[in-house]
DNA sequence: CTACTTAGTTGTGAATTACAACTTTCTGGT
DNA sequence: ACCAGAAAGTTGTAATTCACAACTAAGTAG
């Protein structure tokens, strides 16, 4: 279907992990023959984990509230909806995420200048200095939480990676 | 008013890797950049779309719910506790989703033989049915969304998961 | 035999999210 | 210019999920 192309592995890839998948005794590949058996229990531990390196700050313990702060810092003036879309919430979701970032202090709302329905969000200077924050912690988890996979391979673990959201989210629309 | 509304990208866009990440007209590669995110959103993904899938079953909408079914069926006789060591829930959670499974009839409570203070459980007629339907959605899910991975490609993919999961729990141990 | 540990349950509260309904504003067709 | 419908955001509400604390019952170690 898609055409793009992925590189072909190193040796070195191959030879690991060959041990049965064991689980308090029990053997699970029965459940981990899925992709989304991993996908499901690797979230789970990564944003566990993230939440723990997150601790001290507001934007913790929210799937959503990094990517819109994250937004917010980079798009001045971009609105909820589109912070929806990228979230694939809803407008409810969204606008309570938002209230928490704006009550924390890190965002501002103003009236969207083109559109008086819409609102315009900014970063403040403490949503910025978070955002700053939130980035190398996530910096920090790749380094220390990805260690195991090679440089060489890491590039085409991401490409996978952005591969299948890409084509997911193709497949939702 | 810094953000550019460019149209949306037509899947022709979307073919080659190299395309920047586009959402609601916003570049998201800012987010992006990480594995963190990836997964965060693939899971997302993901797990609605089984929940869609699993719509008519009983253990739809249950990330902990399926894994335990299929445990017990595979597993006559597992306790509670190594579900939920499986799962990385507390007890009182994976408690409260066998009480589910329970309810609705898919597996049932025994003393445990050895140990009093220990449940065994068991899956019934109807769990093993449902167990079976369980597995061929997801097989479904497997070959309908993730068809867009090469089949060698695949194998890789799956072994990346595989490392990468088991990395993190180990590190979280 | 006492103290500690383990397995499981119940109580409770916090957090997340979706759906419905509502107001305000914009847009398109006539 | 007007009206119908769409879109942006908010509020209400209810369901779900999950963790922490406290409890009972049963096993274990000294």
């Amino acid at each position: 279907m898609t055409t793009d192309r992925t590189p072909p592995m190193t040796d070195t890839d191959r030879t690991h992990d060959e041990e049965p998948l064991t689980l308090a005794g029990l053997q699970i590949d029965v459940l981990a023959g899925a992709f989304s058996w991993y996908i499901r229990s690797l979230d789970f531990v990564v944003s566990r984990d993230l939440d723990q390196r997150m601790g001290h700050l507001d934007v913790a313990k929210g799937k959503g509230k990094i990517t819109a702060l994250l937004l917010v810092d980079r798009y001045p003036g971009v609105r909820p909806s589109q912070i929806a879309e990228v979230l694939m919430r809803d407008r409810p979701t969204t606008g309570r995420i938002i209230d928490a970032l704006v009550k924390a202090g890190d965002i501002r709302r103003e009236a969207d200048a083109d559109d008086q329905r819409a609102h315009a969000l900014f970063i403040t200077e403490r949503g910025h200095e978070v955002a700053e924050q939130v980035r190398n912690v996530i910096q920090l988890q790749e380094d220390e939480f990805f260690d195991f996979i090679e440089p060489e391979d890491r590039e085409v673990f991401m490409r996978m990676l952005k591969r299948a959201y890409l084509n997911m989210r193709k497949k939702l629309e």
